[in-house]
DNA sequence: TATGGGACCTGTAGTTGGTACAGGTTCAAG
DNA sequence: CTTGAACCTGTACCAACTACAGGTCCCATA
């Protein structure tokens, strides 16, 4: 299989798998006589596997780490467990962050219905410092 | 005032002040003989508006938008709603998301009980194809 | 067997929204 | 007048890709 066929069946671009070749994320397959990369199953399960993380917000470095436990059979399930569990809590925060985004824009709208045009709630809110935010 | 004061009084780094002033966000303002910035209060409302818009995650794209809006004084409340609105909806979008995320990382996770180690579940897991996101 | 064009190659630069220096200058208090 | 904090410019770096340019390879068809 060449790189074409292994973007399609990810759906990961052909250039971001040569990127993650380059940062060492995904091994350097060989390659034909004419320097074409050839892949096998591991190699798209692999890639699989990294988009899959990635889709769930796990950062390189997370997947990098996840993927050492991987290579070195003696890794614990706990570990895993714990960097996913650490990472469900980011997420959690980042949702309780933009929940507050989205009350405030919400807000300032909610005051934009009245017809007269001279000043626009919306700026002036935006002229404030910082209140509920933060 | 000069930077630093600026930077204090906005809680925005002074490296950000100069980085926003060479994208063109914020306007060069005047110099001492030796060259130190020198802002005045129109600056430090500028800056707060951004500042502002940016923690409402606005990209600096928008800001320069509703920034336009703002400086032809000639801006309909209209437009600068309409951004918002746009905004609040990726904001939502983006929270939907992260809740799928959420969720398929418990889950993930919540398979984690048992204790015999042999395979362990999330890593199963992201070995899977994309199932329910996207 | 020649050839055309799609797939592939490398290498570099750009994106967003900043941060982090290094190495030098200015300002103001004592 | 000295000293050291604050400021200056310019460049490089971060994540996680994407987008070329300019060249080579592969293989199906004529």
């Amino acid at each position: 299989m060449t790189i074409g066929p292994l973007s399609e069946q990810t759906g990961c671009n052909i250039e971001t798998i040569r990127y993650y070749e380059r940062i060492g994320i995904m091994p350097k397959p060989p390659r034909t006589e004419g320097g074409h990369r050839v892949y096998r199953e591991e190699h798209l399960k692999r890639l699989t596997f990294i988009r899959r993380s990635r889709e769930l917000g796990f950062t390189l470095d997370q997947v990098r780490n996840l993927l050492l436990l991987v290579d070195g059979d003696d890794f614990t399930c706990d570990e895993v467990k714990t960097m996913t569990l650490d990472h469900a809590n980011d997420v959690h925060r980042k949702i309780a962050d933009l929940k507050k985004m989205e009350r405030v824009l919400k807000d300032m709208v909610s005051q934009c219905n009245r017809g007269d045009v001279p000043d626009c709630p919306v700026i002036d809110a935006l002229f404030q410092a910082r209140v509920s935010l933060s």
